[in-house]
DNA sequence: CGCCTTTGTAAGCATCTGCTTACGCTTGAC
DNA sequence: GTCAAGCGTAAGCAGATGCTTACAAAGGCG
């Protein structure tokens, strides 16, 4: 779940859309934003730290790719909220439906 | 997918799960928390902004409640991206076995 | 009307964010 | 060893964020 604390930010959603593709090294990454290098290269550092991304090094280069486990789990969390939310309210229109209100 | 922007605030976060339970008044969600009320209530105003709440007055009280919509959808993206990622995993890994790569 | 309850809004402030430029580190090639 | 490629990190800065206190607006009640 912590991966929506990092999940805010457009440019990190778009990251993850780009690698939704397939993994990618930094600068390829980087290739799809106007921002400069350096800030690309903090975002992916903070997706990592979020748990969203991983990293695996290839000579000079660093090659990130998914973690579907964190995005399930925050999708997972979403969900929850929703259908908790949709059981209230079932709760409520049948109680509403026998006068028990 | 615009709740995403307003979810990574772990106090916005958790008055989704407090309004999972049941609608609530503005002063008992505020209840739940440290900070004053002013502070609540600004958190309030964005999770409205940003999709995730409704507002339906009674009286002098604001009730607030959770639009599942909203959060379905943001977990439908993360999900989403989840199923993607998977998916080029899946085809990469029979493109090994057939020694295509 | 006068008053209390409930809540949003304004102003101010410390802190966090995201960006840029400049620099340093690591790896592979020659 | 030397050089270039590829990337992260440091420093600095403008703007966003989250909090507080003080105040104002709106509705119910005597």
């Amino acid at each position: 779940m912590s991966a929506l604390d990092v999940l805010a930010d457009p440019t990190r959603r778009r990251i993850v859309e780009i690698l939704a593709d397939g993994e990618l090294n930094a600068g390829a990454i980087a290739e799809h934003f106007d921002a400069s290098r350096p800030a690309i290269s903090q975002h992916l550092g903070i997706l990592v730290d979020g748990g969203v991304l991983t990293v695996r090094r290839d000579g000079t280069r660093r090659i990130y790719h998914l973690d579907a486990a964190a995005l399930t789990e925050a999708g997972d969390w979403l969900s929850a909220q929703a259908t908790r939310w949709n059981r209230t309210l079932d709760a409520l229109e049948s109680a509403l439906d026998q006068g028990e209100i």
